[in-house]
DNA sequence: CTAACAGATAAGTATGTGCTTATTTGTTGG
DNA sequence: CCAACAAATAAGCACATACTTATCTGTTAG
């Protein structure tokens, strides 16, 4: 959960597909599979990061186990850019009120 | 200059301990190497893959050539959250008027 | 109860990445 | 010009990571 797993989970080009994915509507693992060419261990794995990662949480319903975005991770990286807040291009001035509010 | 060198540029801590050290202003190869226990070339190389990602560029002045932060890797990031704007934590809510403006 | 299915875990492999030392390419001060 | 220095590149190595197949765990339908 901390900026490492973060950024390391986004880094992966499948993993970045599947979030945006589950960023249309929550999913069960074997649906997400739908158009990735990839393995059923594989999805579970890459599932397994971005939880990890706290980007997505999952919620067991009997057989099956849905994921979704968690909006806690989406914040954390907000809260990351915020800290170069003095690079921002001029349009995004405004995210500095909204990131300030959110620390406190 | 896509989204998957930015991330993977981020994904390692080394490089995002540089940039942060570049967000306080900008240096020069060498100079950037105090407090990181690193070779020569491992900053070289940790700078050209930053760069790469567009969230850093480079001026050779003389023999020297110097880093500094550029916003358009930052405004990058920025938009890439933007895409997940239905899930920000309220607190965030304003940056979707920020970064739509960005789009045009 | 059990066959079938969803998902996780294990183990192995091929490729990618971050580092090192050695060397090369620029640039300048004397 | 050239010795010295800044930075980039080359080559090689250790380890991480993304994938695979095989297997295990958990849950439900019949």
């Amino acid at each position: 959960m901390d900026d490492d797993s973060l950024f390391r989970a986004l880094a992966d080009p499948t993993r970045r597909a599947i979030f945006e994915r589950l960023a249309t509507g929550p999913s069960n693992a074997s649906g997400l599979r739908e158009g990735f060419g990839i393995s059923q261990p594989a999805m579970s794995q890459h599932l397994g990061v971005l939880v990890g990662a706290g980007l997505v949480r999952q919620e067991r319903e009997g057989r099956f186990v849905n994921y979704e975005v968690d909006p806690a991770g989406i914040g954390r990286i907000g809260i990351w850019l915020g800290r170069y807040q003095a690079y921002w291009p001029s349009r995004m001035a405004d995210l500095g009120n909204v990131l300030k509010e959110m620390d406190q």
